[in-house]
DNA sequence: GCCGTAAGATGAACCGGTTAAGTTCGGCGG
DNA sequence: CCGCCGAACTTAACCGGTTCATCTTACGGC
């Protein structure tokens, strides 16, 4: 193991016969070095190999240029099936890569883990912080805020004391076009499986459901899910009990309504024949189920990038930062309705 | 914005009527501190919100508690439908939480992000660096390594320099099972299709085919793929083209699996009567295919477990590391086959 | 009553950078 | 020829912790 020593701005001062100032500055591309000086010092940085100490730099610069992604769920839970968490990390990931920032990701979901992110943040291990999803009144992103952390939120926090600058998605206006699109096609008892009620995704897209029906003079059916596959299944046949005779589903994700098309199939119902199906999301492998699911589609990763470039804003200063960033949904037909 | 001033140890020392050093001491949690004392200090610490610099505390340190994965696809095509990152990510997130250690996630796809790896590694931003898959020969971690800084693998490293430790799945053995199951049931025509051959998993898995086959007497039937599901339509209808009478086919990865499902149900091939199918990785997904996939599971997440724990213990001093980890894999028996 | 000792607290020297203030020196105007 | 100016470099003071050597104090043994 060739674990030489690393060496440090004094040495490279040395070597190249000048003193650590001047080196800081020939890194750091200051332009009042003369080019001799410069050249003489960057050849003493390659010969030895130098890097500079990140902790060194950040006690006194107080950056760090990193920036973390809080999963607000159990490390165990996040990623299982769902695919909504590796599409915004793949957003902000591309997006901070670009403006060389790392992130960092914590996964906050035990009560431990939850307190370890303040001190994480607080401690100031990373420049700002962004949540992935919020999960009912979470008083983490207030809390930090308060703390003079820059934070950006990605769906509108329930709670936020100081408001919180957050990025989302026109739920709302998808709903709509689901619905729309259904009632268009003659459907006429339209159910839906609702998503969990302590998220605002799920919380606004019921509510949409409920105010597109009314608007439409057409009676509700809703049953609880929680946007796993395994909810869907159950509250499609909760749904069949309680209305053998719907036309049509609206699942507030598309895990949900691949649990309802297997719980629909088994029921002998045909896609969409008997009733149509249609989910939120757009996973990768809504184009594969059978039938093709009919769904909306929801910018994720998209919603990941803005978030970065928001945070990157907040960083550098930038003193108008937009309170909230709505972005629009589509609805992309395929053959389950 | 109350962005108020971050307390310093001097702050809480003079709050608490006593010296820096001891301060320092309660927070570290020394014992050699009267109880009135570390009473006093704690009371300090807690009016005043005190959170200890981590800047100024690695740079004395020498450590950062934070530990880097490093996944080597280009931000934009990790996470698109693939779940062996995920995965990787959830073992390693709940080991490392559990050990309080953050995970910092590093994309290196660019050649420029590759760089940045190696900077922030020799930095100390990090206290280890772990690979989440390997491509080619990469020069990375044997770098790395060869820095003195700890470096852990999660598939064999072709190119280690320093020998580098690392964590791998028994590819031959799982590729052998599934072949066996094909035989004893009948199947003499038994295609595969390969992964990517610059990865040792495609590698390894190419081979146990070719081996286990030429054991049994059987000829061998090749297409390329590079575990994506595309590539799995693709290779399958070149399999198909080449040998009609084909009546098995090996895929090195659950995605090209289901790629194959779909591409002999569109030449009206039947699964399993005509065709039987058997997967690799054994993906949430594959429970829910038409028909269900029967495959090769390998225990990834498990695998970025042991992966982490091995860093622990790399960072922790112990000098007994195990050069090489081989978890079992295991054949899962569904319905394609 | 004196001394040795150990528990417990302190002062100060680091860690490795950044940067404001100070120094040196060549050149130019008067 | 002198003084002044600015460019370019150096000196030294931080940033906020950790830790070791040192000092203080209380106590037990003789």
């Amino acid at each position: 193991m060739t674990t030489r020593e690393r060496p440090t701005l004094e040495a490279v001062a040395r070597r190249a016969g000048v003193s650590r100032a001047t080196v800081s500055r020939v890194v750091n591309g200051s332009t009042t070095v003369a080019v001799a000086i410069r050249e003489a010092v960057n050849r003493a940085v390659d010969e030895l190999g130098y890097v500079p100490n990140q902790a060194a730099r950040s006690l006194v610069t107080r950056q760090t240029d990193s920036i973390a992604l809080i999963l607000p769920e159990t490390a165990n839970r996040v990623f299982s099936d769902d695919l909504f968490f590796p599409a915004i990390i793949r957003g902000v990931g591309s997006e901070l890569e670009a403006a060389d920032k790392q992130l960092v990701l914590m996964m906050a979901g035990s009560a431990a883990g939850y307190h370890r992110v303040e001190r994480y943040a607080v401690a100031g291990h990373v420049d700002g912080v962004m949540f992935a999803s919020i999960h009912g009144a979470d008083p983490l992103p207030g809390l930090l805020a308060r703390r003079g952390i820059p934070v950006i939120c990605s769906g509108r926090p329930m709670l936020a004391d100081p408001p919180v600058p957050y990025v989302d998605v026109d739920h709302a206006g998808g709903v709509a076009a689901a619905l729309q699109h259904l009632i268009t096609s003659g459907r006429r008892r339209i159910a839906t499986i609702a998503g969990p009620q302590d998220m605002v995704a799920g919380l606004e897209r019921l509510t949409g459901y409920r105010e597109t029906l009314q608007a439409a003079g057409l009676p509700s059916l809703v049953a609880a899910g929680d946007f796993t596959r395994e909810s869907g299944v159950t509250a499609m046949r909760a749904l069949l009990d309680q209305d053998p005779d719907l036309d049509a589903v609206f699942a507030a994700s598309d895990l949900m309504a691949h649990g309802a098309l297997q719980a629909l199939r088994n029921a002998g119902r045909r896609v969409p024949d008997d009733v149509a199906v249609i989910g939120f999301d757009d996973f990768e492998i809504s184009r594969y189920s059978d039938p093709p699911l009919t769904t909306v589609r929801q910018p994720i990763a998209e919603a990941g990038r803005v978030m970065a470039r928001q945070m990157l804003r907040l960083i550098a200063g930038d003193p108008e930062i937009d309170p909230a960033i709505i972005l629009p949904t589509e609805l992309i037909i395929r053959t389950s309705a």
